[in-house]
DNA sequence: GCCGTTTTCGGCCCGACTGTTTTCAGTCG
């Protein structure tokens, strides 16, 4: 079996792992993770990139090794580290606090190889007789090799809002601090985060160090330092949270840090570098004459490199440092006009139509769209046709008491396991809005599912599909669908697809909404709602689909009211036209 | 190992915390 470019990526990182356990040059594993990095970076398979050396990281050497593996289907430089290797310690490598120095050593010493022998050595007690060990380390092991043998998994994003949330509101409380804001991955908006980050702004550490290490459910202290603590807090699961302390006028450079990501300060780094300057928490130096810079929020650190801010959402691989010139005017919050998804208690709902809409007028939105779930979904009491007559009658009266905003009427129309629509022609039409969706037969296979979808896209009612994957994070991961396909049919039939931004599913996502986003498919961002306090993802919805960098004119619920009604009708009246 | 309108040799992001040391190495983010 000839090599793919996958094999070939898991291939240099696994050397670099090797080399690390054998004690080489950390510049020189870097050069390996770096090379692994760009051929993933790279969207061309390795039968499309001509030559390997073109890329930046990959030299004569590793070039070399590639073509060596591509041919042979073997490495020498892998076959000789493994010779000289014990593969048994790579895997120890994943406990946490155990370095390949450490891991290294215990090998020499004591000849330890597994998982066992190293518990063994540390319950024996041998490990502290090692020079430079003690018996810290020695409980420290054991603590890691308990860790990871439970295998703290990334924590879906909806697990940990309420998390992040309880955090700020006992921060919030707190005596003593300026200012603080969540960083790290939850603040870029990844849909899986391994723990939570906090930076604090104080001119009080110490007071504040000693309230946040009284915080109640704290299991576990791991570093408790004067300006960085990092606790394990219990609660239905485990989670690791870390606060920076720091003074006000670090603050914006030590956010900017802990927000990250990693590659992002790499490049950031180097940036600064070659102005002669060097970026740390604490501010900007100009390493010749040693001038110290402090800001007074983040863009104006920015702005120091001459850059516009980088929303943290986009803050990824440091290319869109690089390429921030081609940053458009992304969709932002105020921009959304209205939403376009959501459930009252008609359906599954929790209050009452009325109730939504007052929720969606205190927003500011010029319209909304009222849509229950369709009669085939029994067990969220989904609307019969003669209730969506009932609930249209309702909305039509609503309507006419407000000015300020235009109600919908809507229905979230099932696509049912036989590929038909769970509501006939005759009453979607009388409705103002359609968006259809799977609930149903997960399993089929990526031709049933698309001929599905094919149905409720070439249907004229039908405006949008929602939640076009039907992944639940961390859960589910949705039915096989050729988003491809998708995409063409969405842009063929007018039909808009929903960014939904409800963190438990947050689908497409992003790689998904580039594609889309270049094959010119519009867009809608929907909280599917289920209760007016969730009408506030909207937010998380819009902070998810800029990290696809998408601008407003790709957004439908931007338009205003009259441009959203032409789109919907440009459908019905079989015209496809592209809004502007 | 890779790279170069400051360099073909000498850099490659930067700092906190811990545990073990008597000034620092290892790990982490």
């Amino acid at each position: 079996m000839v090599p793919n470019k996958k094999d070939v990526i898991r291939l240099l990182e696994k050397i670099a792992l090797y080399m690390e356990l054998k004690g080489d040059h950390p510049f020189k594993i870097q050069a390996f993770r770096k090379a692994a990095k760009v051929l993933e970076m790279d969207d061309r398979s390795l039968e499309e990139i001509d030559q390997l050396t073109e890329l930046p990281g990959i030299g004569k050497g590793i070039a070399m090794l590639i073509n060596e593996f591509i041919t042979t289907g073997h490495s020498s430089i892998l076959e000789k580290l493994q010779e000289e290797i014990p593969k048994e310690l790579v895997y120890l490598l994943q406990i946490p606090g155990l370095g390949a120095k450490t891991i290294a050593k215990l090998h020499q010493e004591l000849g330890i190889q597994t998982l066992d022998e190293l518990k063994r050595a540390c319950v024996e007690g041998r490990i502290r007789k090692i020079k430079g060990f003690g018996e810290k380390t020695e409980r420290n092991i054991l603590q890691g090799i308990e860790q990871f043998n439970k295998k703290t998994f990334r924590i879906p994003l909806a697990q940990m809002l309420p998390i992040a949330k309880w955090v700020e509101d006992r921060l919030s409380d707190m005596k003593g601090i300026e200012t603080f804001f969540r960083a790290g991955s939850l603040r870029r908006l990844k849909e899986t985060l391994k723990d939570l980050d906090f930076v604090i702004a104080t001119n009080h550490p110490k007071y504040v160090r000693e309230q946040i290490l009284q915080f109640p459910n704290i299991k576990d202290r791991i570093n408790a330092g004067d300006s960085k603590i990092t606790c394990k807090f219990s609660f239905d699961f485990d989670v690791s949270v870390d606060f920076r302390i720091v003074s006000p006028d670090s603050y914006p450079t030590t956010l900017h840090h802990f927000t990250g990501s990693k590659d992002h300060n790499v490049r950031m780094r180097q940036i600064a570098k070659a102005r002669k300057e060097k970026i740390s928490e604490y501010g900007v130096e100009n390493t010749e004459t040693g001038d110290f810079f402090t800001f007074r929020n983040e863009k104006d650190f920015f702005a120091h490199f001459g850059l516009p801010f980088i929303p943290p959402e986009l803050r990824e691989d440091g290319s869109e440092i690089d390429k921030v010139e081609e940053l458009p005017d992304l969709v932002s919050e105020g921009d959304i006009k209205g939403d376009l998804h959501m459930h009252s208690n008609w359906s599954d709902g929790v209050h009452t139509v009325s109730e939504m809409v007052e929720a969606c007028r205190r927003r500011g939105y010029s319209y909304v769209a009222i849509t229950d779930h369709s009669q085939f979904l029994k067990i969220a009491n989904g609307l019969t046709k003669d209730r969506i007559r009932r609930q249209l009658e309702l909305v039509r009266k609503l309507n006419d008491q407000y000015s300020d905003i235009t109600i919908l009427a809507g229905i979230e129309l099932d696509i049912l396991p036989d590929g038909s629509l769970d509501l006939d022609e005759d009453i979607l039409q009388e409705l103002d809005v359609v968006i259809a969706s799977i609930h149903s037969a997960f399993h089929q296979s990526e031709r049933q599912i698309l001929k599905r979808l094919k149905t409720a896209f070439e249907n004229p009612y039908v405006n949008i599909i929602a939640h076009p994957t039907g992944r639940i994070i961390g859960r589910r991961k949705g039915y096989s669908v050729d988003i491809e396909k998708l995409f063409q049919l969405a842009k063929e039939t007018n039909t808009a697809l929903e960014i939904n931004a409800n963190p438990k599913r947050l689908d497409l996502k992003p790689e998904y909404v580039k594609i889309g986003k270049e094959m010119g498919v519009k867009f809608v961002i929907n909280t599917d709602a289920h209760s007016k306090e969730s009408l506030a993802n909207m937010e998380i919805g819009v902070k998810f689909a800029r990290k696809a960098w998408l601008n407003k004119q790709m957004v439908l619920n931007t338009m205003d009211t009259d441009q959203l009604l032409h789109f919907f009708k440009q459908k019905k009246e079989g015209k496809s036209d592209s809004f502007t």
